[in-house]
DNA sequence: CGCCAGGTTGAGCACGATCAAAGAGCGTGG
DNA sequence: CCACGCTCTTTGATCGTGCTCAACCTGGCG
């Protein structure tokens, strides 16, 4: 993990965040106003339910959004990756707890701050009008995941949508193919994330091996073998 | 269905679309930029993987935002009443098909002339981004109830949204109680945004009628007789 | 009256959940 | 260095919900 840096001019995601759009003078304006925090894994920044005081921009590390139902049913509506963009602005009370799946730094501000310093600039509330919308064609994929797809084609969807996301945001590969990572998480979290339970998972992720398709390496490493076939497996909508 | 007016001061969601926000001045700009429109049941205004070429606002009646898997599998990944915007502005092309369920008067613009007034009136856009907002939380509600809810729970849920965004929308309820609504389609729109289908979505209708907490009257009336019953097997979150 | 689309009901099946147990990886301490 | 204990994962056996396939019913309309 590397050393926090001073300023937001010389940020890991300066050129990625919502903060893409400001200048240096508009910066260190948000620079004061803000502060950065580390996150053990496990670790939430707050819970369903809770009034959401903070919003935030994820410097490294990876996060889940989780919604449940009373009697602990749970389901992760959302990843969040390093330069996504955290919380809700303009908004009362969270949908979604936050919680930290690797060890996470964030830089937070307090959401009245926020809000206060994006209504003066237009620039920043379109940065993250474009970001939600992104958001949403996400949420709406993935709906038709969870409501139509099979366990394998989940399966597949995840790994290749996975493989993408930690390439996008920066988070390094391991050496080797460009098809080899490492998971930020455990068989528990993927079925949290697809719907499923661990056991399916399990099975399925087996079942991709016994057929050549991907490699299993270690917990959390995947090798993607055969691209080709996964997003066959995976039919990718329309 | 009322006759369309001629600017937009005397339109019937006025004061709840994003239009809300402009003044007679801004608004007559606007005016001279979109156009209104009349869908028949079943009309598509635009298809997934098109160039969407268009935003607008619902006047009155509702659509369906629908994306598919190249098998034919489909899935309802949003329901569109009036006030409610649509279409994605600053994107390319389309995740998701608009189709009018029932007849439907909307206001349309071309994309870039909207884009460009958007631009120049930051309140339009930050109106835009607190409803695309609500829309997402919406999405991660419905993940939750797609993911992990049984199949009666997700009638009861439907039932009480449908219910409550009727009412919201300015739909009139059915004379009588305040729980009296007729749904805007038949039973295979239904399992398409339950992701059911409709032999399943048959049989719990009647269930619910057996246990006297709904009455279902002709093909598509809805009586909440029991709503606190009702609730109770919706399973709300936390 | 007959047709047809949409809705209901029934019987059987399959996929993924559940319950249960064993295996693998890893840090700790003797 | 290995034994121990813990967590996470894999594998197996059984079960149940909702899907599939099929027949029948209902209401609206020509």
């Amino acid at each position: 993990m590397t050393a926090l840096p001073r300023s937001c001019e010389m940020c890991v995601v300066r050129n990625r965040a919502v903060c893409s759009v400001l200048d240096g003078e508009e910066l260190s304006v948000l620079n004061r106003i803000g502060r950065r925090q580390t996150l053990a894994p496990g670790q939430s920044l707050y819970w369903e339910g809770d009034d959401a005081l903070l919003v935030g921009n994820v410097l490294e590390g990876v996060l889940k959004l989780t919604t449940s139902l009373s009697d602990g049913r749970e389901q992760t509506v959302g990843l969040v990756y390093p330069s996504d963009f955290i919380g809700r602005p303009f908004g009362n009370t969270a949908g979604h707890s936050v919680t930290a799946l690797t060890e996470a730094r964030i830089c937070t501000f307090a959401q009245s701050d926020f809000e206060r310093f994006a209504e003066d600039h237009p620039k920043l509330e379109h940065k993250l009008y474009e970001k939600t919308l992104t958001e949403l064609d996400r949420a709406r994929e993935w709906m038709l995941l969870l409501a139509r797809k099979s366990a394998s084609e989940r399966i597949a969807t995840f790994l290749l949508e996975m493989s993408d996301r930690l390439r996008a945001s920066g988070c390094a590969p391991l050496p080797g193919t460009l098809d080899r990572f490492e998971l930020p998480f455990g068989r528990q979290q993927i079925g949290d994330v697809l719907g499923l339970t661990i056991e399916t998972v399990s099975r399925r992720l087996t079942a991709l091996k016994r057929e050549g398709i991907i490699d299993l390496e270690g917990r959390r490493g995947i090798v993607i073998v055969d691209r080709a076939a996964l997003e066959d497996q995976a039919q990718a909508g329309e």
